[in-house]
DNA sequence: TGGCAAGCGGACGAGATCGTCCATTTGACC
DNA sequence: GGTCAAATGGACGATCTCGTCCGCTTGCCA
């Protein structure tokens, strides 16, 4: 995705456009990190230093923008799933996955939001990719588990759901390390093979590839007073 | 609190203005539940029937109607500490706090946000129960550390880290019931002293009484296409 | 039943954000 | 250097939300 949309959208710009388009997206991703990705676009744009048509004829909507700011962010996660493929000991893999996109939502701010608000929509290219991450992610799981390390009734929508409360709590308390770290460590604990004592509740339906976030009716929340 | 509003607030009303009160909070709840707490203050007077000028004179504040709004499942809260420390078993009494709060997050729409929002101020007289709350927790903690049950290196600051990463799954996935138990399973599970395999991260210097959710700059986000 | 203060609701002005339109500038190529 | 299409930026109209103001209504008590 990285490599395409810079075929699609750069190198055919003209020299100061494609210039512009990279300070757009450089001040969009300081902007989302203080104020959010509600942020005006026009506050971007001053940022950036362009008016705000140059900001609207590069990125037509805020989510266009938003995906572009944090593209470099997503394709460090789906590389971080290639090496957890790659690692001879699957539960490090799977460990090293998890801590890797826990401290991407930690470090970037801006990016947790990105990250939930980016998965509903997708290209077709998006989401032939999504689709072989997914079965990248259970190979791996299946790998884990079958080495006796991570417990038998995980689920694959764990991950996801391990995710989002993450993303949650970084969100609610940008900036505070240890309680993000704190949640991680609590989290891979509990997946481990040896901590499974008694049932769980049935796994939700979710999966990394149907979050149903444009579907529900509406329900976006945050602490109000910003 | 629950008191003091209904004296401060409502005795003294005329009877019609007592009716509009309570359209007014049911409307609330309804309305922040489908759109969230930045709902339009005209969208909760429209749905309970009366004039924006009403909703004002009552609830200046959009901060003061959220309170209000959900304070009977704040109360609930603090019923459910009381009875965790009444309880002779500590982790059963543990236990059923994290699951009584979270419940009440999962089917109470509207309420995680409120329950996030609602920290950062406080009446003094709202500081002084929080503060309670808060010793009596950490009673709670010690007995059920005493018992065995809970792990050692468990840290109040800990259940504060919990509630928010539920209250973010909560909102992003808004009627999965699943993936809330889900979460709530393992992270009692790991909250339990067998769970306990090598050492965690440092606690975070959260506490139940001083989420810095106000004083931080700003960074109030979520998933942008309700 | 009558008087009046409490209560009511909708219109309204202020302020913010969105996304477009258009006159002007500028980079690329001959 | 000259030409022209690409690129630019800021003004602008539309839309939304907020919170107040004010003339009308109604519950309560004598």
């Amino acid at each position: 995705m990285g490599e395409s949309s810079r075929i699609a959208g750069q190198d055919i710009l003209r020299a100061d456009a494609r210039r512009n388009r990279l300070r757009i997206l450089a001040a969009a991703r300081v902007v989302f990190a203080q104020h959010g990705i509600d942020a005006p676009m026009a506050t971007v744009a001053r940022r950036a230093g362009v008016g705000v048509a140059t900001l609207y004829r590069r990125f037509p909507t805020r989510d266009a923008l938003v995906r572009a700011a944090f593209a470099h962010q997503m394709d460090t996660c789906a590389r971080a799933l290639t090496e957890a493929l790659a690692d001879p000991d699957p539960w490090q893999g799977f460990q090293r996955l998890v801590e890797t996109v826990c401290e991407l939502q930690r470090e970037e701010r801006g990016f947790p939001a990105a990250f939930v608000a980016a998965f509903p929509d997708s290209t077709r290219e998006h989401a032939r990719l999504r689709e072989q991450a997914e079965r990248d992610f259970m190979t791996l799981v299946r790998r884990a588990q079958a080495a006796g390390a991570l417990r038998a009734d995980f689920h694959p929508s764990d991950f996801a759901v391990a995710m989002l409360s993450h993303c949650g709590l970084v969100t609610a308390l940008p900036g505070d390390r240890a309680a993000s770290r704190r949640l991680v460590a609590y989290l891979l604990q509990s997946f481990r093979a040896e901590a499974a004592h008694g049932a769980l509740p049935a796994p939700s339906a979710l999966s990394l590839r149907n979050l149903p976030l444009a579907a529900d009716g509406s329900q976006g929340q945050r602490p109000s007073r910003a």
